[in-house]
DNA sequence: CGGAGAATTGAATTTTATCAACTGATGTGG
DNA sequence: CCACATCAGTTGATAAAATTCAATTCTCCG
């Protein structure tokens, strides 16, 4: 074990709660050791029971279900600090599947401990639930989005979404975001082929709201991309890290 | 307070999960009372900070999300069973609204009572996290849904989730489910319009492989319907009842 | 330098939305 | 009991949006 909790980097961030000595004596316990991805390899599969769950230390990744028809429905963007595997924990299985884009770097738990977790601190247990309900009001913000807009709204969503999460993650420099996910995900993530979503970025472009490019991602025109946007986005903020 | 949760008649169904005597204290103590809703009546609304949160016991409400264009997203469909108000409690606020459908009936509890949940009754308190996730992943399949399949895919899943939440609350008699949702709202439910979820409709009938009409629900060819599909669909599993 | 994956562009085609009109059931007041 | 209003559902014609197909260009690595 690398890196001891209390002195994780991440927790250094504005955007994560501090934690009571107990709570971090208790998650602290929680932690089994780190693990290495290389980038484009699964981290968890839809359908296994994985033993282990995780929290991003470092690094990018994907959530996404498969179809049959072999399609793909990218279900969001995955940043350093967001926990993976909580459904595996709870359910009986994943019902999506996680993918390293970047090479990772993960903290890795123990599913088992989790229900001594429950028992021994009401408030890491109440985290948990946070975390759950968290990842319910994204899904719902995204399914109104691809259900009820626009390509230009979804895409403005996309990239907002996009660089809030890397806001939140501490990644943004000078406005910049780094961004390893290709336009074929972001297709994906907003139910549009890729030509239609590739010309729609081109649009917002030479409109001068956003430009993805070079894997960076910047917003010019804040206002008047959340105005294209017809949902209220719920802007991060603080939250529980496991 | 008129049904106390040791007699309430939807512990006696399959689907729910049966309690310990202490875990059966520990709910029935949160029972705040019973509330009566009219059809068509909001019971919860996005951005609102409610105090109370519910079980449903009677009757079908609509969770949805209104978007600033006058659409609205479908986010699912409420049956007795369902817990109501779980992001309220958690997060700040109501990120979605939730509106009565047909007359119901309601078990009311307190929001404030949920933190003592998680410090008297962790395998309660786990069970809430296990709804947040049930969810999610039901969002999730939508989001899929949504996102990749065409028309005809889309209703299909529709209806087989409609029938399947109809079975799962012990509504449905000789394969027909009572079902007092409009096409519209499927329609919204969909990301389709109402005119093209109508045709569908009709087309799905005149195959022969489902009929919705004179607010009921028939399944006709369950096989084929799956097939239609191109997801993987969760069977409801037995869950918690809170 | 060469090659593979990603991004970009321009049609042609398909799917879905929109518009508009009509049916059928239900309910109300005169 | 009938005229009238209302609302959900149905249908056809037309318009708009997005997909698919087919190249071509660009970028990054080995």
């Amino acid at each position: 074990m690398q890196i001891p909790c209390r002195t994780c980097p991440l927790r250094a961030l504005p955007t994560f709660q501090s934690l009571s000595p107990e709570e971090l004596a208790v998650t602290e316990k929680l932690k089994r050791g780190e693990l290495r991805v290389e980038a484009g390899m699964p981290i968890l599969s839809e359908g296994s029971n994985s033993p282990q769950l995780f929290t991003v230390l470092e690094g990018q990744a994907l959530r996404f279900k498969s179809l049959e028809n072999g399609e793909r429905q990218v279900l969001g963007f995955v940043f350093p600090g967001d926990f993976i595997g909580l459904q595996a924990a709870v359910m009986a299985e994943m019902e999506h599947s996680v993918t390293a884009v970047t090479p990772m770097l993960l903290c890795v738990f123990d599913r088992g401990d989790l229900v001594r977790l429950y028992q021994d601190s009401p408030t890491r247990a109440f985290d948990l639930t946070w975390i759950a309900a968290e990842e319910e009001s994204m899904l719902a913000e995204a399914l109104a989005t691809v259900g009820q807009q626009g390509a230009r709204a979804r895409v403005a969503w996309g990239l907002l979404r996009l660089m809030d999460r890397a806001e939140t993650a501490g990644l943004v420099r000078d406005g910049v975001a780094p961004m390893p996910f290709r336009q074929h995900d972001l297709a994906d993530a907003l139910g549009l082929s890729v030509v239609h979503t590739n010309k729609t970025l081109a649009s917002l472009r030479a409109d001068g709201l956003a430009t993805l490019r070079d894997r960076t991602l910047t917003i010019h025109d804040r206002p008047r991309l959340e105005r294209l946007v017809g949902t209220t986005m719920r802007r991060a903020r603080t939250r529980p890290l496991i």
